[in-house]
DNA sequence: AAATTGTATATTGTATAAAATATGCAAGTC
DNA sequence: GACTTGCATATTTTATACAATATACAATTT
């Protein structure tokens, strides 16, 4: 067992759950039906629940229950435009500092993002497009806007399937995030972010136009 | 009772207990002595707990318990870099929308603060210092955002005393809340962002050097 | 004497059971 | 017939009791 507490546990598989989508927008969560799937009991499973809420990714109404949010449109462009203003500012102080065995890592990344594609593994997809941004910017000494991106990045996630649903998406996000690795190497530090900028900003229009077709 | 559970007037208590210094940064807080306390089991206690620390007020460590974190000085620096990027953000948004009515709130605040700081009032200081910037930002229609700028103010808050200590400093944040409501019912966007920017700064410079003082 | 192991105590984490609350339906009243 | 009131059921929330874990200190061994 990989987790310290059931709680966290029940946490990360319930996470996982709903950004893979198999707990979907506007699902209700029963206390009960979780804790008899988890083997567990009511508590661990109230636990990881309130840690959710606090996360964003459900809300709870005290003797009502739990229910998967969804974002609005307004919302979604929100969380957006926070990424490029945020995810900039990270990957601008990350760039210099990035080291041999990141870039080692980040082309690993790109290997398994491939073969993810390849294999049509929807489940890896958001995993390892959040790693690979996370990686990029993991060398920037700002841990503030660092949590913050992140769960940004998780709001996102459960759009990336949505987004990369098409085979176009799927080759150009790969091809953008040669790109954005290619010019950190360079360590070409301006045009890196507006690369990266530009790259966000054409998953949110993707990802917009496919909301509003299925809808 | 205003609450709807134990729990999360728990919560809401012991937030304020932290932010207004009762629990200082480091303290431990025992599940037991807290449920004593506030004349409750230690469940809703515990899930209170993990709401806090999921607002990054406090830090949960399995077995071992729970203890009251503290921001480094960079993290400090973080806070109020991404304060002034985002609360820019709202307020630019935001301006063109307040009503009349924002603004009789905007300055019975004011007046509130005028008195608090008369009567050395040290807990309201920062709860009226947040309602202040709230109010400016309340018609922004980007709730993402606002989220998070919630969740950085609240981090400011416990250093707002510290930051308030001295008499030219109470003196001068009154100057340039006064100066931001002005601009804003001017409808000046440019220059009222730029003060805010500004004030923001103000308060950050402020409160290092008094932190590099204090210790 | 130093290091390791074992034990006691304190504290947290979990499960079971009881209480509180909300929702839906039926009966009664105007 | 529409509306209110009361009850039954389902669900969440809280309390009590128990198990697991960590820390500190003592005992033992090398």
């Amino acid at each position: 067992m990989k987790h310290k507490t059931v709680a966290n546990a029940i946490a990360d598989k319930l996470r996982q759950d709903i950004l893979s989508g198999i707990h979907e927008a506007g699902a209700q969560l029963r206390q009960d039906a979780l804790a008899t799937a988890f083997g567990a009991s009511r508590i661990p499973v109230r636990e990881a629940l309130i840690q959710l809420e606090a996360e964003g990714l459900i809300q709870m109404i005290p003797h009502k229950g739990a229910v998967v949010t969804s974002l609005s449109r307004a919302e979604i462009n929100d969380v957006f435009d926070l990424r490029k203003l945020l995810e900039a500012r990270l990957f601008e102080d990350s760039i210099q500092k990035l080291t041999e065995s990141d870039f080692a890592a980040l082309d690993e990344i790109q290997k398994k993002f491939g073969i993810a594609i390849r294999d049509a593994d929807l489940t890896q997809w958001g995993k390892l497009n959040t790693e690979l941004h996370t990686t990029l910017y993991g060398r920037a000494e700002l841990p503030q806007t660092a949590a913050v991106v992140a769960a940004l990045l998780q709001k996102s996630d459960r759009y990336t399937r949505v987004q990369l649903s098409s085979n176009a998406a799927r080759k150009r996000a790969e091809k953008e995030h040669a790109n954005l690795i290619e010019a950190a190497k360079l360590k070409k530090i301006k045009p890196a972010c507006d690369l990266l900028v530009k790259h966000i900003e054409t998953v949110r229009a993707d990802l917009l136009t496919l909301l509003a077709k299925n809808k």
